[in-house]
DNA sequence: AGCACGATTAACT
DNA sequence: GTTAATCGTGCTC
């Protein structure tokens, strides 16, 4: 039985929640129904020496929630188009989060063709600001309390991804930012989709 | 007030 | 692989 994932998941170090997370199950309830993902792509975002993170930049009106204690949602607005999510990681004070880049939708499906079928399937949900236009995830969600037992965001414990699946790159998207944060490996990828779908239905 | 840029996406060559 | 779209944020003047 798959269970809410506790504060506790949230205050480690961050490259091991992104590592973790991979394989969890992204869970929105929207009008008393759930849809849902499993997690199959991470990075991690850690704090102010970090010249990738958002946190860079200290603590201003947008990275707030950085700051905050973890298992809170980081959520913001880019490109003039779209929202992204961060599970809050660290203590308060340590500003460091993981960005949740890519879900493979596993319920509520027509929900999110209702939001995302324009595009081809496999494009529903593999970029962080296409799982949040498909989980109608926005800036109302800022600040979300994802362990509360009532919270409408939150995230459940799923099988582990073995290490065999999981292979690691330099975070994207860094186009301007400077070695050697650019390059490290700290993306997280769930490969063969498929194996994964089989371990979920198998758990 | 103005400016450069962005943890992206979709469409195109 | 390349590029336009689009607007909030943070910084400078």
């Amino acid at each position: 039985m798959p269970r809410r994932l506790p504060r506790r998941f949230y205050d480690r170090p961050t490259l091991e929640v992104a590592r973790d997370l991979l394989g969890a199950r992204l869970v929105r309830i929207q009008d008393g129904r759930r849809i849902a993902g499993i997690i199959v792509e991470t990075e991690a975002y850690c704090g102010e020496e970090d010249l990738g993170c958002h946190a860079k930049a200290g603590r201003t009106r947008r990275t707030e929630p950085l700051y905050g204690p973890p298992g809170y949602a980081y959520v913001y607005f880019t490109y003039g188009n779209h929202w992204l999510l961060c599970p809050v990681t660290r203590p308060a004070g340590q500003p460091e989060a993981v960005l949740i880049r890519a879900i493979l939708p596993t319920e509520g499906l027509d929900a999110i063709e209702a939001r995302r079928g324009r595009q081809p399937r496999p494009h529903w949900t593999d970029g962080p600001g296409k799982l949040a236009q498909a989980l109608g995830i926005d800036g109302r969600l800022n600040t979300a309390d994802l362990t509360a037992a009532n919270s409408e965001l939150f995230i459940e414990s799923g099988r582990p991804v073995p290490d065999r699946f999981v292979t690691t790159t330099a975070r994207i998207g860094l186009y301007t930012v400077p070695e050697p944060w650019k390059s490290l490996p700290w993306r997280f990828v769930a490969a063969l989709p498929g194996d994964l779908t089989q371990l979920e239905e198998d758990a």
